[in-house]
RNA sequence: GGGCGCAUAGCUCAGCUGGUUAGAGCACCAGCCUUACAAGCUGGGGGUCUCAAGUUCGACUCUUGAUGCGCCCACCA
């Protein structure tokens, strides 16, 4: 074995030996439980980042872990059309041709969006193996194929159906440079300085030159769509004008005014101008008066014909540039102010929406969601950290229509179809050949698609064969058992599918919901591409490998916060492998007993005994976080084992008794065995090749693969109790007590020495173990009565105090050290007098409380006195 | 405006239902190539747990408030 493990020579070889040995494949017609994770499926435009990285890991590890548990486990890969972003890319690389999709037509366009994803698209899906994602890639699922398109036509019609899903001319956030309408969810608010500008109204029939309404409006170009002008019913100042007509400027186009309570009398002028078509406060105002919508905006969002020519076709910045200066030309610009608001802009493009009137498809969510409400209320959808369960209810009790119709080609073409003869439409699963309602042949389908995420919200089951009941699978793996994903998704995505799991199949998708940490630079900044602050997981899964960045990623991820990640925690992880390649190097460049003897046959000493106890202790702590999905503290557990008590008490224990018996105790190849198995779920490529070599051991099972092997149960593992066990924790304090002796005084390693200890007797047998680990030649053991040796350095701890006079000090520094002690022991002796002479701590503490204070307070006297006495031999 | 969360060592974090001398990794300092690993070994220094008040015999832990930071939702002519 080499000094240091290079993951390239391992990790392609075992994972085509596990794909092709088949154990990822999921078999529903299996008698053993299932355990069931739907991945949530990455864009097929994605290139994998750090987000998927750990999302993936986490996944991996409990499906690895189930896997080993002998559950009959499905992890069911997938990847999304992404609607908008392939529509994006495609158009991209058109226009480097010089060429539209307006040009190429529908059909050829839609021709070319599977072209490209068959060749760009899924690049992520082989990164994700990369990764050692062992999902059941044979089932690969695409919410554009065949099965996924019948499975979202079959839901569309039966919400369809139910009058759920109605069309509607609305006000809708329509994404100009997309030129799409996008729902609620997929716009994002920023805060910015804008202008808030006052503009004259003149009246109609006016008495005098001041006869106007100044309204006050942060889009002095939405103007041209105007179709009121509206005051406050109670505000004194402009009660008269109620009812009368102002003139709209530059169009010349009289106004009502009209008074609504929603109008602030305090903001800006107290004159609210309306305009219905391109505001959302304004549609609705709208509607309560019946006053006309005008939109003015075509696709684009540049002015259409209905606005005065000299302003047709601007934009809507320079449109607002041009108003400004007409007015100011006409006198009518009463005054402009910085102003703070909000803007919202298009996830997607990152342009600003324009609120526009059109038609769109809407879904009714309204009726759908009293179950989702109940199911996360009664605890049987649980989420991880809970606290997101509030922001999931606050979202379903304030449900809205959404929004599900895309101005795109790329998608699930809208499966409604117009008759030309009777003028109905109807929905349907396939293509129809005549009119439902008159049976003439000439129908038009809808020219919309539905937002990705319409079919994103079926992936639990029409993964699974719905609607052709292939049941077998539906039956055997729906529900899933635990979603885990980013938080960001919890309204697009989460419970979008729970709605629809309970609306299709009557319960809920999955029974747990975690969601992942957001993955952060040192500074705490998201990963961004502008920033240039991300880490490429693929770069280091080439110089560190994959089971040094799983597991990075998962120990930094504390549950639902922030993993705050930099290249050296994968340095620090890679660091990590390493010493368990090392360990296990080690072990299997000893002889092993031949054959190996199951523990039982064997007398384990009393520090294996410890180590075995450790191991359980190890076992039961990583089965206790995973079952909370606290995969940073499995990392943690996994990493003291490893590093703190095998390698650094283990490994030494066991070299010592290579020496006395030529050979490695079976217990060290039980442990090493057990300890693989422990984690392969994080680190699944090098424990698989230790695995591999290493002899196997009577008391665990032995089948091709550690990834079919059995997980180690904490209950079944052998445990050791006695006293013997209570006084190797002595011997062990005093071996570091002694080593921090050797320390102080400059002691070389190799160099035995002599100490006195004052403390309980150790037996021969755990005496030599100071020997070995500590390099004490001799001990002398002091009783109370006897003197304490001078001039010497002390070192006390819990229930003990080592001296030793091989001393070659600086007496300036260890002086300083014991003042120290004295200093703080002096504090802490204090802290437990002041508790102990309080006659209501006392009165009130438990005996147990009480009964350690006071063995504390003797302890601490003694140990003081001790630094004093080395203090004064030290002469001061 | 509403809601959620966080504040512990230089950095990243752990610390369960209040009760041993508040822990770990990284970084730092000292000494070691001790025959698995210098990507290593053995030690060491470093925190009055953001602040204030309260409850309690006892508060890092519970309550209230303040400050700072992060996120989400709604909305602002």
């Amino acid at each position: 074995m080499e000094t240091k493990y290079n993951h390239n020579l391992y990790e392609k070889k075992w994972w085509d030996f596990w794909l092709q040995q088949g154990y990822f494949a999921a078999d529903s017609s299996s008698t053993k439980d299932p355990y069931v994770i739907l991945m949530p499926p990455p864009n097929v435009t994605d290139r994998l980042h750090m987000g998927h990285g750990l999302n993936n890991t986490v996944q991996d590890i409990f499906i690895r872990w189930q896997r080993m548990l002998g559950k009959e486990v499905c992890w069911l890969p997938g990847t999304d059309h992404a609607g908008i972003a392939t529509q994006m890319m495609v158009e991209k690389s058109l226009q480097a041709e010089g060429r539209s999709r307006q040009e190429l037509g529908r059909e050829q366009f839609i021709a070319r969006c599977w072209q490209w994803q068959e060749k760009h698209g899924n690049i992520i899906i082989s990164q994700l193996q990369r990764l050692g994602a062992s999902a059941d890639w044979q089932r690969l699922a695409f919410t554009m194929s065949p099965s996924l398109s019948k499975a979202v036509r079959e839901v569309f019609v039966r919400l369809f159906d139910k009058g759920l899903i109605y069309r509607g001319k609305r006000l809708v956030n329509w994404d100009c440079a997309l030129q799409t309408a996008v729902s609620d969810d997929e716009v994002f608010n920023r805060e910015e300085t804008g202008k808030l500008w006052s503009i004259a109204y003149p009246l109609v029939d006016r008495q005098s030159e001041q006869d106007e309404l100044v309204v006050a409006t942060t889009r002095p170009e939405t103007m041209f769509g105007d179709t009121a002008v509206a005051v406050n019913p109670n505000d004194q100042r402009y009660r008269q004008y109620i009812g009368k007509k102002v003139l709209l400027p530059l169009v010349n186009r009289e106004l009502p005014v009209i008074a609504d309570s929603y109008v602030k009398s305090e903001f800006g002028t107290g004159c609210l101008k309306i305009t219905p078509a391109h505001d959302f406060n304004d549609f609705d105002i709208g509607q309560r008066h019946q006053l006309p919508a005008l939109n003015i905006f075509d696709d684009a969002g540049l002015l259409a014909d209905c606005v005065p020519p000299k302003f047709q076709g601007m934009t809507r910045s320079a449109a607002r540039q041009a108003v400004l200066r007409a007015l100011r030309e006409l006198n009518l610009l009463r005054g402009e102010t910085k102003h703070r608001h909000t803007l919202p802009y298009s996830d997607r493009s990152k342009e600003l929406i324009e609120p526009r009137l059109s038609q769109q498809w809407f879904l009714r969510m309204q009726p759908l969601v009293a179950e989702a409400i109940r199911v996360a209320k009664d605890g049987e959808l649980r989420f991880y950290p809970d606290s997101w369960q509030k922001t999931y209810l606050h979202w379903l009790e304030n449900i809205q229509d959404w929004c599900i119709s895309r101005q795109l080609w790329w998608g699930h073409r809208i499966p409604v179809w117009y008759c030309q003869t009777c003028q109905q439409h109807f929905a349907a699963t396939s293509d129809p050949s005549a009119c439902k309602h008159c049976g003439s042949k000439t129908m038009q389908q809808d020219d919309d698609v539905l937002d990705t995420w319409f079919s994103s919200w079926l992936w639990s089951f029409s993964t699974l064969g719905f609607p052709d009941h292939n049941e077998q699978d539906l039956r055997k793996f729906y529900p899933s058992q635990v979603l885990i994903t980013g938080a960001d998704i919890i309204f697009l995505w989460v419970a979008r599918m729970v709605i629809a799991g309970i609306e299709v199949l009557g319960k809920p998708p999955f029974k747990d919901v975690y969601f992942n940490s957001i993955i952060c630079d040192h500074q705490g900044r998201k990963f961004s591409k502008t920033l240039g602050n991300g880490i490429d997981p693929l770069e280091v899964i080439d110089q560190y490998g994959a089971d040094a960045v799983r597991f990075t990623c998962v120990s930094l991820a504390p549950l639902g916060g922030r993993a705050r990640m930099g290249k050296q925690d994968f340095a620090n992880g890679a660091k990590f492998v390493n010493k368990l390649w090392n360990a296990a190097r080690f072990l299997l460049a000893q002889p092993a007993p031949q054959p190996l003897p199951s523990l039982a046959d064997t007398q384990p000493t009393v520090p294996e005994q410890w180590l075995l106890n450790s191991f359980a202790d190890t076992v039961m702590a990583v089965d206790k976080h995973l079952q909370a999905y606290r995969v940073d503290s499995m990392a943690d557990a996994l990493y003291r084992f490893i590093w703190g008590t095998y390698c650094d008490w283990g490994v030494e224990i066991a070299k010592t008794m290579l020496q006395t018996t030529n050979q490695i105790p079976a217990s060290m190849y039980y442990i090493m065995d057990g300890l693989l198995r422990l984690v392969h779920p994080v680190m699944p490529f090098i424990s698989e090749e230790i695995w591999q070599r290493l002899p196997a051991h009577p008391d665990w099972d032995r089948p091709s693969s550690l990834v079919v092997a059995k997980f180690p149960q904490a209950d079944v593992l052998p445990r050791y109790d006695s006293k013997a066990l209570a006084s190797w924790e002595m011997t062990r304090a005093l071996i570091t007590a002694i080593r921090t002796l050797r320390s102080r005084a400059t002691i070389p390693p190799q160099e035995q020495i002599e100490v006195s200890i004052a403390a309980k007797r150790l037996v021969a047998d755990e005496q030599r173990w100071l020997h070995e680990l500590a390099g004490v030649a001799q001990v002398i053991w002091l009783t109370a009565d006897d003197p304490k040796p001078t001039p010497a350095l002390v070192q006390v701890g819990a229930g003990f105090e080592v001296y030793t006079t091989t001393v070659r000090i600086d007496v300036g520094r260890e002086k300083d050290k014991l003042r120290n002690d004295q200093q703080r022991l002096t504090a802490l002796l204090s802290k437990v007098n002041a508790k102990l002479n309080n006659p209501a701590f006392c009165a009130n503490a438990p005996a147990q409380v009480l009964e350690e204070h006071t063995q504390r307070r003797q302890l601490l006297q003694s140990q003081l006195h001790s630094v004093e006495v080395n203090l004064q031999a030290l002469g001061s």
